[in-house]
DNA sequence: TCTAGTATGTACCTTTTGGTAAGTACCAGA
DNA sequence: TCTGGTACTTACCAAAAGGTACATACTAGA
């Protein structure tokens, strides 16, 4: 639906940072602005493809600014706007907490997979 | 991979609230203890299969609690853990912030919405 | 010239997620 | 007896998300 309903702000919050890598590009650009190559090798195993869909998406939802260099080769500099600023705030404490019950939410989700193999086995 | 490598916390978090409904389970649980059926009615578009779903992920995960009443028709109520409200609680900055910049989101999200459906036609 | 590094695009495929529709066991009321 | 409401399950399917691999245009350095 185009229409969206959210119902807690907790939704339209989600429908924002919501992929797979949209957090940690928010948690690296927090700090401080980033280059492109800079910014996927903090951030580890990301693919281009995704990074750069992801990054692209983010912009385009006024998060994070791109700043071209136009120069040969390529330099560009990624980092967060004002919205995106508050966003990241918003953003710190669900981090502490997550950060705070690490282990358990560690234990839990690799409890997951476990039986995620033991089924597939 | 089962072991999850969390960079953040947030990765942590999202990942016991990463799913459709998980967020607005713990919002209409975070007020009250609710039976399946109201829950369902609460929030509104929701198959059954999903709803149980997530509540059982849930309470895998910690989240919710099960009470069921040994009833014939069966009555079951589902509810936060202590765990589950510390999770509840760091969730709304997150969710005021959603309602905070609702207009804004959701304009996001139509745009994405339509430019799809521009694709599709 | 050949390789590597810059940022990005694109075609293709797999995995995950969400959704629909049906069925279960039981009882109350019309 | 037939319908509807309780909570929940299962089989099957469609859509979305994510991932791999390759291509681009250009330059610097070996």
């Amino acid at each position: 639906m185009a229409t969206p309903d959210f119902v807690c702000g907790l939704d339209a919050a989600l429908a924002v940072i919501g992929g797979k890598w949209k957090p940690l590009i928010l948690f690296h650009l927090s700090h401080e602005a980033r280059r492109y190559g800079d910014l996927r090798r903090a951030i580890g195993n990301v693919s281009d493809k995704m990074l750069i869909q992801q990054l692209k998406e983010l912009e385009a939802d006024g998060i994070v600014d791109r700043l071209d260099f136009k120069e040969i080769p390529p330099k560009v500099e990624y980092s967060l706007t004002a919205f995106g600023q508050t966003l990241a705030g918003a953003l710190k404490p669900l981090c502490a907490w997550g950060m705070e019950h690490l282990i358990e939410v560690e234990k839990l989700v690799s409890r997951r997979g476990a039986s995620k193999v033991a089924k597939v086995a």
